[in-house]
DNA sequence: AGCACGCCGACT
DNA sequence: GTCGGCGTGCTC
């Protein structure tokens, strides 16, 4: 009997030996099979691994295989679907496949301690029933019939993008093809995307109300590790038949995936910020591919990407034009031109509305994206700004917690009382944060009961929920929010949205800077009016004449998605252009640039058709934790020669001659901000 | 990523 | 004379 061998995935960084894949020897009697979890010595350490193939033959000197120690086969192995697809993620993000593996894994199932698991098995395949009361489905109006039944129209792999906005019942269609996906076949899964969970309790209620004869099992960042493993492995073993989940959710292990939705899906959050900086709706659209599989994604606002695959014909286009919740009315969105006004909080009409929306016992809703209660303080006589010592950027002023807090790597400072640098004593608080709108609301309207909903506030999923149930129960007349309170939620006694500094993103450099306005404020718009209300939605804005309030107020999405990708079309920006930055950071700007000039040189002698190299330019934020950042961008027409160039430019920067040291670098493909 | 090895500064 | 700083290199 000859020796065999296994390729073993690890999670080493970035390329190391072809991306993270060692060979070790398989032990003769060795149950290992291909996608089973491994634990391999890795120099003094014990590392788990993943069997990605095994074969009786090694390139590597017989003196320098070990063998495989454990093999965890009391857990069924991944699948050749799982492994390919994440494959191909690693080679699109031009990121090692080792890496990507691992660390698409619940870190408990990344730990050698092999006592843990079997003390916890039986407990990690319990999965508590969460079923409160029995939902019955309402029945489906014209629109959404037609939208199910486009839905699975073709056999096979297809994406729709369902279209309406908030109150249209998207989630009515998602939840009617969710059942008739589970009906077909008692293996099949369901994966539903979230932006994030803990803002979106109520739609995971409607999940699990609806479908309670079923498991439904949730991902997201407030689980315990336990909790991530036991959901994790009732979707790998098939017990859960629904996944509710955020980004990460996209690379979960299914038995039979059948279905893949992805709500929200424009949301900036589907984009992962480090890391494996991927996108995951459209991994989700790649998975749903693989497995021959319906995709929908679904927004009021979507995306400029799935909007031009719309166009071009490779998406249908399920619309839901009407307001399914009975005798609610789209709101009015008003103006309020502040352009001439003093910076004051809240103009005069304004505070007319919100008087006359409390005396007639509706709620009011306050969006202002900004916490804390100013974005800066500033010496009056010598212009000083409050900074960080580790980032390039302001530090915003705290009223509740008396501190200055950078939001970009959370350091606090006291509150100097005279100015550190001339020593005047008179310091002021520039611009509005949440916190200072919570203080004027409580100046202008001293009887309402006020509420601050933001990230300072509202920590954790079960705070979250508190804080909106209270909003429900009518406990609150006026609610301050950032964000937060944008997504997912309906306020049934919300008569009023005020929304302040919406401007602050039209003056940004960045290109999507519009459409997510946009989005927001149809998002923060939703909240308004939803059940026997007529909303109403007033904007303070500096720039009424922007052409983006037309098709706000027109309620056209299309018209303004039109217009955007014009404009991008004649820029040859994205999605009719494929980008890629090179991100590095080392302790000095010069180091940075250097190596990223080098990188530059590099690309140019790579001389690859299609493919273009902007020169290296410094981060927007400069400085993030004392690390000096700096990138560079290409582009190219087309996806295929991107991709050929990136693979070259990455080994080539890997095997560079006399290396910068002290520089970290990554790439990352699809950029959404640059 | 870890972890070890290795060659220069201030201390029990 | 050692403890330890983190630069460099390796892990099947």
């Amino acid at each position: 009997m000859s020796e065999r061998y296994a390729q073993i995935l690890l999670d080493l960084p970035g390329m190391v030996a072809g991306g993270g894949v060692f060979d070790y020897r398989l032990p003769e009697d060795c149950v290992a099979q291909v996608g089973h979890r491994v634990v391999v010595p890795l120099g003094p350490r014990k590392v788990v691994g993943i069997v990605a193939g095994i074969s009786d033959t090694t390139e590597v000197p017989a003196n320098k295989v070990r063998g495989v120690q454990h093999v965890f086969d009391d857990v069924r192995p991944l699948s050749l679907e799982w492994l390919r697809f994440i494959g191909f993620a690693a080679d699109y993000y031009v990121r090692g496949v080792g890496e990507t593996a691992l660390g698409a894994l619940p870190q408990f199932f990344r730990t050698p301690a092999r006592a843990r698991y079997d003390a916890s098995m039986r407990s990690l395949r319990t999965i508590k029933s969460r079923a409160v009361r029995a939902v019955p489905a309402p029945e489906l109006n014209q629109e959404q019939k037609a939208a199910l039944e486009r839905i699975f129209e073709h056999p096979g792999f297809s994406v729709s993008m369902l279209f309406g906005v908030t109150g249209s019942g998207k989630t009515e269609v998602y939840l009617h093809a969710i059942e008739r996906v589970l009906a077909k076949d008692p293996a099949n899964q369901v994966l539903m995307l979230v932006p994030e969970i803990n803002l979106t309790p109520q739609l995971e209620a409607r999940v699990r109300g609806r479908f309670q004869d079923e498991t439904v099992v949730t991902m997201h960042s407030d689980l315990t590790p336990v909790q991530r493993a036991r959901s994790w492995l009732a979707v790998h073993e098939g017990r859960a038949r629904i996944l509710v989940g955020t980004r990460l959710s996209v690379f979960a292990s299914f038995h039979k995936l059948a279905l893949v939705l992805v709500d929200e899906e424009h949301d900036p959050s589907y984009k992962a910020g480090e890391g494996l900086r991927f996108s995951a709706r459209d991994l989700a659209v790649k998975r749903s591919q693989d497995n021959s599989v319906p995709c929908v994604l679904g927004s009021a606002t979507p995306s400029l990407e799935t909007w031009a695959q719309v166009k071009r014909g490779a998406y249908a286009l399920l619309a839901l034009r009407h307001r399914a919740v009975q005798s609610a009315r789209l709101p009015r969105l008003e103006l309020v031109d502040v352009s001439r006004a003093r910076p004051s909080v809240f103009a005069p009409q304004v505070k007319q509305a919100v008087d006359e929306a409390l005396s007639r016992g509706e709620q009011v809703l306050v969006f202002i994206n900004r916490r804390g209660y100013a974005p800066v303080i500033s010496c009056t006589a010598c212009g000083w700004v409050s900074r960080c010592l580790h980032c390039s950027g302001f530090t915003v002023f705290h009223k509740t917690s008396a501190s200055l807090v950078c939001h970009h790597c959370g350091s606090t400072y006291r509150v100097p009382e005279h100015c550190p640098s001339c020593g005047n004593a008179e310091l002021v608080a520039v611009g509005v944060g949440t916190q200072r709108i919570e203080e004027a609301i409580a100046h202008y309207w001293p009887e309402a009961r006020v509420l601050r909903i933001d990230r300072d506030n509202v920590r954790t999923k079960n705070a979250a929920e508190a804080a909106f149930e209270s909003v429900h129960a009518g406990e609150v007349d006026i609610v301050v929010g950032t964000q937060m309170i944008a997504k997912g939620h309906d306020f049934k006694r919300v008569g009023l949205v005020v929304v302040l500094n919406a401007d602050a993103q039209l003056v940004s450099h960045d290109v999507r800077a519009e459409e997510r306005l946009f989005a927001t404020l149809m998002q923060v718009a939703g909240r308004a009016g939803r059940d026997k209300l007529e909303g109403r939605v007033m904007v303070q804005t500096r720039f009424p004449g922007h052409p983006i309030y037309e098709d706000m107020k027109a309620n056209d999405y299309e018209r303004f998605a039109e217009r955007l990708l014009q404009g991008r079309r004649e820029a040859m920006a994205p999605p009719f252009t494929h980008q890629a930055l090179l991100l590095a950071q080392s302790s000095s700007l010069e180091r940075t640039l250097g190596f990223l000039k080098r990188a530059q040189a590099i690309a140019m002698a790579l001389d690859a058709p299609d493919v273009f190299v902007y020169d290296p330019v410094p981060m927007q934020l400069m400085r993030l934790k004392d690390a000096e950042r700096g990138q560079l961008l290409i582009e190219s027409s087309s996806r295929a020669r991107r991709h050929a160039f990136l693979k070259a430019w990455n080994e080539a920067l890997l095997t560079m001659p006399d290396p910068v040291s002290g520089v970290a670098w990554t790439i990352e493909v699809d950029p959404a901000q640059l």
